[in-house]
RNA sequence: GGGCCUGUAGCUCAAUUGGUCAGAGCAGAGCGCUCAUAACGCUUUGGUUGGGGGUUCGAGUCCCUCCGGGCCUACCA
């Protein structure tokens, strides 16, 4: 037995994220958490809201909300989003906690001891107006270079040519639209991720194993230009984790906070520490977890993230950590994806575009997306999702494939036999032929799972389904029923327990299909099959078992297009 | 501008890292079955691997070039 910690990429707290960011982190690497559990490893799956930063200020401004009360409310929010498509964390924290403050700022602290803290003066723009900094990009304004009206502050969208804010002509507040700006001299801490850089290389290139998608964002950071860059750790904001603090070595730092960037990863072991606190238990229950010098030296930990957080995740946050010069775990293997787009676009939130978690959960069970998402994961480059594509899939996969297997064995069993596994009769070749294709099959499904090949195991998964089917043709129970029901009786046998193994199996999947099928069978024996053939023993003569509802129904045409129509924005 | 990824049957994707006639699923066609959600099974039609050039006994895979798609570029997170 192994223990892995799992972390997925924590969603920002201004509002409902759509399938796009579901399916770059979370669903990914809740799959890969149930899977591991039932493979009965320990396992410690971790998330959280990413709660602090100017979005998450503007948010709470619009919704006329104090921002500890917004994030308080959007983190329920997301919260019970995330039960809606039962994503198996251990722990759903937030980065405003009291655990995380504490561990930002000792590791701030930590840093400064160890000489990897800068202090430095910066000009910035203020917005009088709007009483704060602005980031270069809520700077609006018109593009020296090719005119465009609303050219943001570090990049014009139009001619794509980089800019600094003062270059912008008529600028103005993207927040309030207000003109009264100045630039003010502002102090700033700045992690000297320089002085990293070959510690940092060096541990990447260790990573022989890790994706490309992953190593090649990193390696160039550390060597583009001048190489690794000091980075800013704090900005001038009022919602975030104070950077004064009692104990604190810097001067001058009231009224300003960690950016967003630095404290959002220590969430990640903060979060673990929140898990500890909510079930009463002391602190060497996270720490076995997170420090190697107090048990976490056999721990694998797993990241799982969009390509967008590569950076932070390859660099930034392992520089926090070595640069603290304490035995904190370092991540082992990081999954990143590419994205999802919405029918030939991209999800859009401003413009209504595309499906979000909330809608999603309304229009069908989290069976249906889990298995779309899953199957059709980002892996290798972007991908897209339409709702024919959606459709025939959820039809086929799930409805035809699985669904209709286990109405087919459980109705004629009821009719020919009743509702108890059928008695008699005796296993042969065409059932040890299933034995043997399924054994196969399970060892691919199984490799494909620990290398994190979420679409290949989809693929396996779909395939040892549609065994079932298959034998059942061949052995035609409706048939030989006629003739020898005895002999029909150990084919439904056989299929019965065909359902109980696929629910075990696919559990990973569709956790509420795979309940439904155990709750059929009437039983609750879910270990991972060791061997095939003892597995599909489990349930014996005389046991009962019910005809489920239908599993999956299927999406007409008329509901695809009302779908389409619905969520094509504006 | 720079860097990275990507282009394989109508669609969604594979191809053991340079090695048999490039494979699956869906869609299409034909046959079979009738237990089942008009479901299932079997067979089958589709590809000069974006174009061109090169290296090699051998290229989807490596190199060059052109064309198309995408991402990142450090103060959004």
């Amino acid at each position: 037995m192994a223990r892995i910690l799992i972390t997925s990429a924590l969603p920002y707290i201004n509002g409902i994220k759509h399938l796009g960011n579901l399916v770059g982190s979370q669903l990914p690497s809740d799959t890969y958490a149930r899977y591991m559990r039932a493979r009965g490893h320990e396992v410690m799956y971790i998330c959280a809201t990413d709660e602090h930063g100017t979005p998450a200020e503007i948010a709470a401004a619009k919704a006329g909300k104090p921002v500890a009360e917004y994030c308080a409310e959007m983190h329920e929010v997301q919260a019970e989003l995330a039960r809606g498509f039962r994503l198996s964390f251990d722990f759903f924290g937030r980065s405003s906690s009291a655990r995380n403050r504490q561990l930002t700022q000792h590791l701030a602290k930590r840093l400064g001891e160890n000489g990897l803290i800068e202090v430095v003066t910066e000009k910035q723009v203020y917005s009088k107006a709007d009483g704060r900094f602005l980031p270069d990009r809520y700077i609006e304004g018109t593009c020296p270079n090719c005119g465009y009206d609303s050219a943001r502050g570090d990049q014009c969208e139009n001619c794509t040519k980089q800019l600094d804010p003062t270059d912008l002509i008529n600028p103005r507040s993207a927040i309030s639209g207000s003109t009264d700006l100045e630039v003010r001299e502002t102090k700033h801490l700045f992690l000297r991720q320089s002085k990293l850089r070959d510690r940092l290389d060096a541990w990447i290139d260790s990573k022989k194993d890790w994706p490309i998608l992953t190593t090649s964002i990193a390696k160039k950071w550390l060597h583009d230009g001048d190489g690794l860059q000091d980075r800013g750790i704090t900005r001038d904001l009022d919602w975030g984790i104070p950077v004064q603090f009692p104990g604190a070595p810097w001067e001058g730092m009231e009224g300003k906070v960690f950016y967003v960037w630095f404290d959002a990863p220590i969430e990640y072991i903060g979060a673990t520490a929140e898990w500890a606190d909510a079930n009463g238990l002391d602190d060497s229950a996270w720490e076995r977890w997170w420090r190697t010098d107090k048990g976490a030296d056999d721990v694998r930990y797993v990241q799982f993230m969009g390509k967008d957080n590569v950076p932070f995740h390859t660099l930034s946050f392992p520089a926090t950590l070595m640069g603290s010069e304490e035995p904190w775990k370092l991540v082992d293997y990081i999954k990143s994806f590419n994205y999802l787009n919405y029918d030939g676009g991209q999800f859009s939130t401003s413009k209504g575009r595309g499906v979000f978690m909330d809608q999603a959960l309304e229009i069908l069970p989290s069976d249906y997306w889990r298995w779309w998402l899953l199957s059709h994961v980002p892996e290798n480059s972007d991908s897209e999702f339409t709702w024919e594509n959606f459709q025939a899939s959820i039809n086929k996969d799930l409805a035809d494939v699985l669904g209709n297997f286990v109405s087919r064995v459980t109705k004629f069993c009821r009719s020919k036999f009743g509702e108890v596994v059928p008695e008699g009769g005796a296993y042969g070749a065409a059932e040890q032929a299933v034995i043997d294709e399924i054994s196969t099959r399970l060892a691919a499904y199984q490799a494909h799972m620990e290398a994190i090949e979420i679409r290949k195991a989809t693929a396996e998964l779909r395939a040892i389904w549609a065994v079932g089917n298959e034998y059942l043709q061949e052995a035609a129970p409706w048939a030989v029923f006629k003739t020898d029901p005895e002999r029909a009786g150990a084919i439904i046998r056989f299929a019965l327990n065909l359902i109980r193994l696929y629910a075990v199996l696919s559990e990973p999947f569709i956790p509420d299909a795979s309940r439904a099928m155990l709750d059929a069978m009437k039983t609750d024996v879910r270990d991972w099959p060791g061997d095939v053939s003892a597995a599909l023993a489990e349930l014996k003569p005389g046991h009962p078992f019910s005809v489920p509802e239908v599993l999956f129904a299927k999406i007409t045409d008329a509901a695809r297009e009302e779908m389409e129509e619905r969520f094509k924005g504006r």
